[in-house]
DNA sequence: AGCACGCCGACT
DNA sequence: GTCGGCGTGCTC
């Protein structure tokens, strides 16, 4: 008896390591109360205190008997989870890979991962998630079963509820004998008698009662499911493939062209793995404008799915949270690149669909991860396989899958078999010449949008500029309205009859004179979307134009989509969005005004983002049985990237660039890290920056260490501004990195507290 | 990030 | 006299 008790004392654990949702780079060690040491455990919520009168909730990350060295530690106020833990064991690995491999405090991905619902950080004793409940209707818990023939003949002189009465004890096959009967909603029943201020009458005579039942938030889906399509020949090649493929490697890149019909091989994969009694989660890039998809998978899943997305409030993300947590958790998750963070007891694959999207990074606040690189090592810590796909497959991933770290599966086919849009490729600075340009239209642009109106078909036009113009440009001084915080150049909006920058969205007036010379020969520059659809109108007056771009408030999107599929309006001009994921059947024609635009965008992957998204944008024409006729007008007709476009050839684009990769270390050959200083005095951020460079070249190599450089808007709120790249050999691991990187910054501890600079990074930025 | 403590300007 | 501005320092 004896020994028992103290080999239970040996057993418990004084101390928990816990996580708090402040942005500090540390666990804080608690010490645990003997009353709470039974029900304390990893992955539960606990309530601490916190600093001088602050009251937070934090998750146990770790349970041991080591006190902590120089600090008195704090009593554990109470355990949050009574039974069973909000985050699974494989959740707490995978916080404390995200916060390692993307240098952020453990704090900022808790954050991140939990609901706000599920983390009160506020001194209030938390208001714990309450599960919405719906009245239902019982017989009065006076009345006994037996005796219900008397209540009803009591009834007799009111008519209308002994009526209700009946047909209450009917749908709810009320049972005399035993008393048993189904619940029934007050709704349900409301819907279906006659009266319902009788029904309130029975209620007010104690003969039925109200009664509170916790039911779902979650939207069912009501509508019908439907089989899935069989897979053509093609399509189920490449199933068998990736299940091959799945053999050999826990991840696969399954590379698409566009209209290859990828959706049907996921949902082959999805109903495979439901069978086996899995669970999928299936990650597209901005939920927003992919609406097609998700009804596709809703007529096949029905409520076996759920969607979550970033606009789910906060109520929906508990409660999916909680369901993921119960013992009927959903078989299916849809969801944008925060539902990497639900919890899955049996998750046996993760689809990243559109891998090569820059919507899976994070990129302000921290944690700065990418959704889809977390998956791979959240597939990999569950035990399950993972397939990321794309019809232009980020270089990352295809390099991974030709150095045979991934498994890789090709489907070349399109779907209808209508095969590839033709692209025609319009030299702009020839037509200039020639004078045949109107605006920004080339004749052979104007002659296909003419010509498929005149076949009643649809025309996208993808224009990478919103806005009017470029704003005004001197022509006598060459002087260019810019914006004073980011010396970025204004674009001029008509609508508002303003100049903004589209880099922090401040508003100039219009100016009239030049302010440098006074001349008043300013000239508009430079087509944004709305000055393409204003000329495109006068050129094709039968045309009906729709503008598609960030401009558009939100809650429009839907309508002008809506418009555009119906055939209200037969031009969609657009930036970007466009390029995302829906399909028009009757689009035969694209333009892409300016191809250059993109090109010389200063980043190192502005022709790998180029390829993606002209041939995103290229795959919108002819779908279905009209083969899709592309105009694509540039200055450089010659360039390698237009030419490959042109064929088709993402593999002849990926090895000519990956060349350049090569030659600068640049990913896949390196990882990026960008270390940002900020503070108040200009001059400190400066010399420790500088500092910095010259210890991290020590440990890395000069030339994988890029700076300091002052980013374009270099001051922000007075503190000012410094940026780091670090070019990390792709083969030094991570851990490896960060040690030498921790290394640096320890030899600047002492300036950085001194100076009150302050320090984060982004990992793998976009 | 919060929140407390702390030291200087215009207000009942 | 004080209410309140936000600088800076700390959080197991």
């Amino acid at each position: 008896m004896g020994s028992f008790f103290v080999l239970l004392l040996l057993n418990m654990s004084r101390y928990a390591d816990i996580v708090l949702p402040v942005p500090l780079n540390q666990y804080f060690t608690y010490s645990v109360p003997p009353e709470l040491e039974l029900i304390i455990a990893p992955g539960k919520r606990v309530y601490v205190p916190f600093g001088k009168g602050r009251k937070l909730t934090g998750i146990v990350m770790k349970l041991h008997n080591i006190p902590p060295v120089g600090v008195q530690t704090k009593d554990i106020i109470s355990v949050t989870d009574m039974d069973g833990t909000t985050l699974l064991p494989y959740q707490l690995e995978l916080m404390e890979w995200i916060s390692t491999y993307y240098l952020c405090a453990p704090g900022d991905v808790m954050k991140a991962l939990l609901p706000g619902t599920l983390r009160p950080e506020s001194k209030n004793e938390q208001k714990a998630y309450k599960p919405k409940t719906e009245p239902f209707v019982k017989l009065h818990h006076s009345i006994s079963p037996e005796s219900i023939d008397e209540t009803i003949s009591g009834l007799k002189r009111a008519k209308k509820q002994q009526e209700v009465l009946k047909k209450y004890l009917e749908i709810s096959e009320f049972n005399a004998a035993d008393g048993s009967f189904k619940a029934i909603s007050k709704r349900y029943l409301q819907g279906k008698v006659e009266s319902v201020s009788a029904l309130q009458a029975l209620i007010q005579n104690n003969i039925l009662e109200e009664y509170d039942v916790e039911t779902e938030r979650l939207i069912s889906y009501t509508g019908s499911i439907v089989e899935a399509n069989t897979l053509t020949e093609s399509q189920e090649r490449a199933f068998a493939e990736i299940k091959e493929s799945f053999k050999k490697h826990n991840i696969s890149l399954l590379y698409g062209v566009t209209s290859s019909g990828k959706t049907e091989i996921y949902i082959r994969l999805i109903q495979e793995q439901i069978k086996m009694g899995r669970q999928v989660l299936y990650l597209l890039p901005e939920i927003a404008l992919t609406t097609q998809i998700m009804h596709r998978l809703q007529q096949i899943f029905g409520n076996e799915m759920a969607i979550y997305h970033s606009n789910c409030s906060d109520i929906i993300r508990a409660e999916i949270w909680q369901k993921q947590l119960g013992n009927r958790p959903f078989s299916l998750i849809l969801g944008t690149r925060s539902a990497i963070m639900l919890p899955f007891r049996n998750l046996g694959l993760v689809i990243v669909d559109e891998e090569h999207e820059t919507s899976y990074k994070q990129e302000d606040p921290a944690p700065r991860y990418n959704a889809r690189n977390v998956s791979i090592m959240m597939g990999i810590k569950c035990g399950a396989k993972i397939l990321l796909g794309s019809a232009t497959p980020s270089f990352e991933s295809y390099a991974n899958a030709l150095w045979e770290k991934y498994g890789l599966v090709t489907l070349e086919e399109r779907y209808t078999k209508v095969g590839l849009p033709d692209i025609t490729i319009v030299d702009i600075a020839e037509m200039r010449r020639k004078k045949y340009m109107k605006g920004a239209f080339s004749p052979q642009l104007i002659n296909a949008v003419n010509e498929a109106i005149e076949r009643d078909e649809q025309v996208i036009l993808f224009h990478n500029r919103r806005g009017y113009s470029s704003v005004v440009e001197c022509d006598d001084c060459g002087w260019v309205q810019k914006c004073t915080h980011c010396d970025v150049s204004l674009t001029y909006h008509k609508n508002v009859n303003m100049a903004v920058c589209h880099y922090c969205g401040k508003r100039y007036p219009i100016v009239k004179n030049c302010p440098e010379c006074g001349s008043n020969t300013l000239n508009q520059r430079g087509y944004g979307t709305e000055r393409i659809a204003e000329h495109l109108q006068e050129l094709v007056p039968e045309a009906r134009i729709a503008i598609m771009d960030s401009d558009i408030q939100r809650s429009r999107y839907q309508e002008i989509i809506q418009n555009f599929q119906d055939g209200k309006t037969n031009v969609l001009i657009g930036t970007q969005m466009i390029s995302k994921g829906f399909d028009f059947d009757n689009v035969s024609t694209v333009g892409i005004l300016q191809a250059d635009a993109l090109m010389n965008f200063p980043d190192f992957r502005a022709l790998e983002h180029t390829y993606q998204l002209i041939s995103q944008v290229v795959g919108r024409a002819g779908r279905r049985n009209i083969r899709g006729k592309v105009i694509l007008q540039t200055r450089q007709p010659d360039n390698q990237l237009i030419q490959m476009l042109s064929r088709h050839n993402y593999r002849a684009f990926f090895n000519e660039q990956m060349n350049d990769r090569l030659a600068f270390v640049y990913p896949p050959y390196s990882r990026l890290t960008i270390l940002t200083l900020k503070g108040r005095s200009a001059k400190d951020v400066e010399q420790i920056a500088y500092r910095l460079c010259q210890l991290l070249s020590g440990l890395f190599g000069e030339e994988r260490v890029l700076g300091p450089d002052a980013p374009m808007i270099s001051r922000i709120q007075n503190q000012h501004i410094r940026n780091i790249v670090l070019k990390v050999d792709h083969k030094t691991s991570y851990l490896k990195s960060r040690q030498m990187i921790d290394c640096a910054i320890q030899q600047v501890k002492e300036l950085l507290v001194q100076s009150g600079v302050t320090y984060y990074f982004d990992v793998d930025p976009l």
